[in-house]
DNA sequence: CATACATTTAACGAGTACGTTAAGTGAGGA
DNA sequence: TCCTCACTTAACGTACTCGTTAAATGTATG
């Protein structure tokens, strides 16, 4: 088994409170390291720890603009979680009419053909 | 913040590899500990283990039948999981013409209006 | 009752996670 | 150049994870 495959490391990351409030974060806005620290009653350190898990899983990138370093939302890796959370939707989904509709977004247009790991 | 929240145990719980590999076990059909263990090669002890954690995430429900405990997917906390990624849908999914399709299925009809922890 | 089978719990070890404070790096500004 | 600001890395403690093997526990069954 592989030390940390993606998707591990996605769901990993996102286990963390604090980690998934300084996506919403980002979600709104880029923002440097004082910035997502400011929230949160935790150092700095620690957010800057936090940005290195989050960068590791891809979950988001980063740039220097001079001494700050500003941090940007990467969705790619969710959508890798939720397609896999996915699966499992018709056991939580009692409406199987709506199947076709979930059908239609998963398959659905606009959206290259990627490959996905089988694993589970 | 909590110990351990309800969505943090069940992306913690999914970040395990043989946690997943179970999980689509237990999507096909109920199974023992020994069933599951089969596939693995890991212990029982440890297999035992992630059903333990599996079962605090509430991805799981157990049921004694006399000498065996079956385990059964429980897909609920995921349906969590599910909702909160998708917040972050429009960070991946370029086709903003598919939005409403999206929003079909998240307001659909057939599921009752539950209440969502604010969080991230 | 004794033995076997299914599963869990105990005890241990290595590795990782998450927080802290203190020290290091790198880019501007006086 | 020296200082400051933004951030990272180092060093540390505590706690949890994931695996192991050995010893319970609990439920048939001979």
């Amino acid at each position: 088994m592989d030390g940390t495959d993606q998707l591990s490391a996605v769901f990993s990351a996102l286990a963390d409170p604090t980690r998934r409030a300084i996506l919403a974060e980002l979600a709104d806005h880029e923002a440097t390291v004082t910035e997502l620290t400011a929230p949160f009653p935790i150092s700095m350190p620690a957010v800057s720890r936090h940005l290195k898990v989050l960068e590791r899983a891809a979950l988001i990138s980063r740039t220097r603009s001079g001494k700050w370093r500003s941090s940007r939302l990467e969705a790619a890796p969710l959508r890798d979680a939720a397609d896999w959370i996915e699966r499992y939707r018709r056991f939580w989904d009692s409406s199987l009419d709506r199947l076709d509709v979930h059908l239609a977004r998963v398959q659905g247009a606009g959206r290259a053909t990627r490959a996905h790991d089988q694993e589970a």
